[in-house]
Order: structure tokens, then sequence, then C-alpha cells
DNA sequence: GCGTTTGATTGTGTATACACTTAAGATGAC
DNA sequence: GTCATCTTAAGTGTATACACAATCAAACGC
């Protein structure tokens, strides 16, 4: 074992800091999202702390964050802990989405202005345009945006952030979804559909729609657990962020 | 025969270790709900400290899962802060806790035993016999428990646990809406009569009911968060827990 | 007088030290 | 060989030290 910082007084190599906190925090959120944090396993925070190349005081912020958020466990003594996927778990986020969503839907056709449905319009019409051109990856993002607008219209700021924490914990599930069954023509064509529902203020059509669109998947939840599980053990789930994108 | 540990409290006000992570956290949320930290405020974290006799870093962990729970905001080399009430996001809780609770009792009349539509029924009749003679802090508990175990046995974990933050960081706001309307008598009716609905597995006269119910504090948020300010601001509102913290 | 600058104070953000708990490996008894 | 106990290593939980950012106030210039 070799000592190291002999020098407890000089400072000056780490003294950078700006934005510490925040960047091990999204850094850690990432980890958590990808699965490089695997189910069942318990979090290592030296470990992880020489990783990001910070103190074990950070990671600790952020790990607490995250529980809050349902993306781990604490189990006192023993560590934070990234829970095991199972089904119940799978199917309890699709059911809530869900019920976020429609919520968000009908509130912003009470609410939203004609320029905030002039912008969804328009993402879904890009989306839809764009087509089989996107990655998987990309279509998650395109799907998330449209998604997320939604919420934001809504002008309900709760609806807004739990859709975000949803979609987060589940993008992983979705992007396995939405690769087994080529969902990206169907979904920009749901995507206009909805939109155009939005646009004659039709609440109910709305809603309706919507509720279709996301249910397709509550279906097939299942398939999508199982091969959601195979992926993360065999390491292939981290591939979508950075640079090294299949397609 | 288990190992004897020699010095449980011979530490003193050194290490008390057992619990104190969770102790810490458990009193900062409560501080949080009946708004001990006012809205609007920074949290001191030293003053915290030394009020609850451990050093900051409980104290900062506490802290850090509350900001993911919605209580707490963080703001850069400033610190944590309570946020300031407003109508906007009052509205957003109750519309949020409707959409769970929809998306909970709907869920209940598909999955729950026979067993749990029992307890449902007892809760609500206890509650109904027992009218007049709670007072409101309980009353506000009795109607948590009817609704969370509802959450509950819809067998979706997330309802379960997004509702049981909606409900703390309402409970105050609650308070003050029974207190106004006094709506204990009639809480008990629609606990009732949305058990009966759930007896019968009537899925569709269930979440009516339910909307119903809930809908009724969607009018009057604004003269709620009128008056939950006057109270958070003249101090009466810590009056709840019976335990006189406010210094 | 009023605005600006600068000094001191307060408080946060991170690192580190240390106590305690848990888990695993080694040693010994039977 | 198997089980129990001791030893030891690893890792979490808390406290503390210290650098730096923010804030307030007093001094100064105009």
């Amino acid at each position: 074992m070799t000592k190291e910082k002999p020098i407890p007084g000089a400072y000056g190599a780490r003294s950078r800091a700006a934005d510490t906190g925040q960047r091990v925090y999204e850094a850690l959120r990432q980890k958590a999202i990808d699965y490089t944090l695997r189910p069942g396993e318990r979090v290592n925070e030296v470990r992880l702390a020489s990783e990001l190349d910070v103190s074990r005081t950070p990671v600790r912020a952020g790990l607490n964050r995250l529980v809050s958020e349902g993306f781990l466990k604490l189990v006192p003594n023993k560590g934070f802990y990234r829970p095991a996927i199972d089904i119940e778990t799978i199917r309890s986020l699709f059911e809530m989405r869900s019920a976020i969503e429609l919520l968000s839907v009908r509130l912003f056709c009470e609410r939203a202005g004609d320029d905030q449905i002039d912008a969804l319009e328009h993402l879904a019409t890009v989306f839809q345009r764009a087509d089989d051109t996107l990655s998987v990856p990309q279509i998650v993002d395109e799907d998330e945006r449209f998604h997320e607008s939604i919420a934001h219209g809504s002008r309900n700021s709760e609806a807004a952030r739990l859709l975000s924490d949803m979609n987060s914990r589940m993008r992983f599930l979705r992007l396995v979804a939405l690769e087994r069954q080529n969902c990206n023509q169907v979904t920009g064509e749901d995507h206009a559909r909805i939109a155009r529902a939005i646009r004659t203020r039709d609440s109910a059509q709305a809603v309706a729609l919507m509720r279709e669109h996301i249910d397709l998947m509550l279906n097939d939840v299942t398939e999508i657990a199982r091969e959601a599980v195979v992926r993360i053990y065999l390491g292939a789930g981290a591939s979508e962020s950075g640079d090294n994108t299949f397609s």
C-alpha cells in the first residue's frame, strides 16, 4: 500500500470545482439509467468516487437524491442498491406513466396556447418526416420530447417533473420495446393523430388516442422485461450513450 | 447466544450510531411537512445540525433526499430552499393526486382480494362511526389511511409511493381545507360510498365517486392557499403534531 | 448624500479521518 | 471433515477541517 496525499495544505491541483456536485449527480443518474449500475447489485461508493475523481462526499449526495427518485434503495449499514428488475415494478411504471400522460394531455387541451400547439405539431411533423433515418435511441429522444412538451404545456409542474422521472427510469425499457416492435413509423403517425386532436381541442379524443398509444407497450411488458435483462447482463445496454451508437 | 455489544451507550454524545440517519431524515421531513421550514426561506444546515445534535453530514444527506421528493430546491453555492407557496403548484398537486387516485381505485377494483375489500370497508365504517369525535388532524390521518390503502391494494408500487409523497406535501393544505369546510361527516360518507362501489367491483362507478370526492377541494384551491399562508406565518401550523417544536 | 469598493463574516461544498458494522477467511475443537 | 469462533479486511456512517463563494457593512471617493 502506497501512501498518497502527503500534503493536506496543498490544495491547488484540485481547486476547480464549479459544478462538481451537479456533474457527479448527473453522471450517477446516467449510470442508473443505462444500468451501468446493475440491478440487484450494491453500489460501491469508494470505487465510484475514484472513477469520477472526487471524494465520497458528493457521490453520497448524489446517491441520496437518487434514492428518492426511485433509482436506488438504501439499506442501513450495507449501502445503496440498484433494485432488481421485476415485472411488477415495470408494469407499475407503465401504468403510472399512462395516468400522468392522460392527465397532461387533457390539461394541455384546456390550457395550452395556440403557439404551444403549433410547436407540438411541428415536433410531430418533423418526427414523422424523419421516418426511419433515425436510430432507435434518437427515436426515444424524439418520443420523450413530444410527450414531455405536452406535460409542460399542461401547466402542471408535478406532471412535468414526474413524467420526466418516469421516462428516465423507463428509458432503457422503451429502447428495448421500440427495437422489438419496429415502432418508429407507428409512433410518428400516433403523434400526428394526437396533435390533430389537440388542435381541435377535442380533449376526449386526444385522451383516447394517447391511451391507445401508450397501452400498446403494456401488452408486451413481460417480453420487454425479459429482453431488457438479457441486454443488461450482456453489457450491450450502455451503448446508447456516447459515441458508440448502433443502428 | 449472540455476542454482547459491550458499550451501546458509552460513546455518549459522540456516536449513538443506531439509526441517526433515518431519524434525522424523518425529523427534517416532518419540519418540511408542517412548514417549520418556512416557504421561501433558506435552510441553515449548521443550525439544523445543532438542533438535532448531529453534524452537518446526516443533515445534508436528508436534505438531498428531500430535494428529489419535491420538498426542497437546491441552489448551488447558496443552499437548500423551501419553495415558496404558490397557487399553481398547489393546483398541480391536487390535480396529480387526483390522477393517481383514479388510477389506484380502478386497479384496486380489478386486482384487490376480497380480504382487502373487507379491510377497506372496515376503515370506512370505523371512520364514519367515529364521526365528529375526531380532531381535524385525526381526520386527515384517517383519510390518508383510507386512500393509501387503496393505492396499496392496487398493486402498483409507484402509485403507492407517489401518493404517499403527494399526501405528505399536501398534508398541511388538507388540514386547512378540512377545517374550513367541516368535511368530516361528508368525507366519511364519501368513503362508504366508494367502498360500496368497490365491493361490487364496479370500477367505473368507483372512479366517478372518487373523482367527485377529490375534486371538491380543487374548487377552493385559492382560498385554501390563502388560509395556509396565514397559518404558516402565524406559527399555528405546527400544533398538529402535539409536539411544540417551533423555536 | 449616494454609489462603489473592499473587508470581515457567515455558510456552503468537498475532502479526509475515524468509528463501527458486516462479511469473509483462517484457525482450532470435536 | 464439519462446525464454531476468532481474526482481518472492506466498506459504510458520521464528524471535522478547510477552501471558497456569497452577503453585509463600513469606509472611501465623488
